[in-house]
DNA sequence: ACATTTGTTAACCATTTGGTTTAACCTTCA
DNA sequence: TGAAGGTTAAACCAAATGGTTAACAAATGT
């Protein structure tokens, strides 16, 4: 009864087993027969449901980016105001990537490597926009409700306070010298600092 | 006249190379035959001065390392107060990024290649610490200068906002949807956005 | 029961890659 | 001038790597 089509089986264990090792050591550094291995099958297997690298890469990469667009639409189309929207994408961001560590790195390395595979990403996955953030941002700094500021630096400045830390672990447990313990209290402290410290910028 | 020694010019011309090849397709994605093309030298003639692919990249990540250490040393270790110092810190470092547009992404994705060989670093280079700017924090706090914030937390908010968007490049491009010259514009713009953003945050 | 498709493996292959060897080529200086 | 030692290139090598093949096993449909 647990045991659905053999196919279905192997084909999700090697995308598991790919996306494990691809996180951890990008397109270039990763082998497809450790990947064949962690899959625990025969490296003919890989191209057999994924016919070479490169797709199976691929399909990798689609898979990481599609778990990351909601969480960014969230703060661009949703209808709560700034503020909250600040303070919620920060809470969630921040437990989301604490489940997925390799992810924010993945994406903005290969992202580095091939712009012009991301290019693809952007035309065939719905890809999210600025336009009504921008405007919203805006409008509440022409209510009074927030400092001048330009949507599209604020957006920046959200996201990069976000994710850097954890793009730049190593670098950040280097200069304060702490351990993955010590790294994990730091983002737990910065769910409310880094919303605190945007709201406090922006907010009149 | 202009010849110094033959070998020295070589082995200046591989460290060039080098430099180009592994800051744009990393360790794993560079190849020796491409870094001795750039250097119009024969292969040989890179184990001859740097012995392996592994030593040769070393030599370019110290390098790079070295390159980058006294920025940071800048704000954490003058004695200007910590306004001017993220005024400071934003300009300089934006100018100077752009300057070596692939240089935070080089060092990112090695040192998470890598971490062990960053430990390495941290030993031998005269490492930067957050203790000087750490308690000029507090203190301007109990004095009343800077909100109640913590020092870890704000360099940490610092060198996200300043480097993020040159790690992520691509990822913003594709956001804003701009071209390299608007990646640019946004870049200047950011010298002020950045350094009102954090101001506005932490001024009482 | 049998043929056909689908899944799986071990062995194999061509190419690439980091690294080595060998011999030639300068430069220096006695 | 000619021996010595550093410098350079061409050819070579062994290992690794992505990918293929051919034969076999397991389902699946008739």
């Amino acid at each position: 009864m647990s045991s659905t089509k053999k196919s279905q089986d192997t084909e999700g264990q090697i995308l598991v087993a790919a996306k494990k090792i691809f996180q951890k050591k990008g397109m270039d550094g990763a082998r497809m027969q450790e990947i064949a291995d962690e899959a625990g099958i025969n490296k003919a297997m890989l191209h057999y449901y994924y016919r070479s690298k490169q797709l199976l890469f691929e399909a990798v990469f689609s898979n990481a980016f599609a778990l990351l667009a909601p969480q960014l639409n969230k703060i661009l189309n949703d209808d709560s105001t700034i503020e909250e929207k600040v303070k919620n994408f920060t809470h969630n961001y921040i437990s989301f990537i604490a489940k997925h560590p390799y992810l924010p790195n993945f994406i903005i390395q290969e992202m580095n490597r091939n712009p012009k595979f991301f290019d693809k990403i952007q035309q065939n996955t719905a890809f999210p926009t600025l336009d009504k953030f921008n405007s919203q941002v805006a409008l509440e700094v022409e209510q009074g409700i927030l400092k001048p500021i330009d949507g599209k630096q604020l957006f920046i400045n959200i996201i990069s306070l976000n994710i850097f830390p954890f793009v730049a672990s190593p670098l950040i447990k280097g200069f304060l010298r702490i351990d993955d313990k010590g790294f994990k209290e730091l983002v737990e402290e910065r769910k409310k600092a880094v919303s605190d410290f945007i709201i406090n910028s922006i907010k009149k």
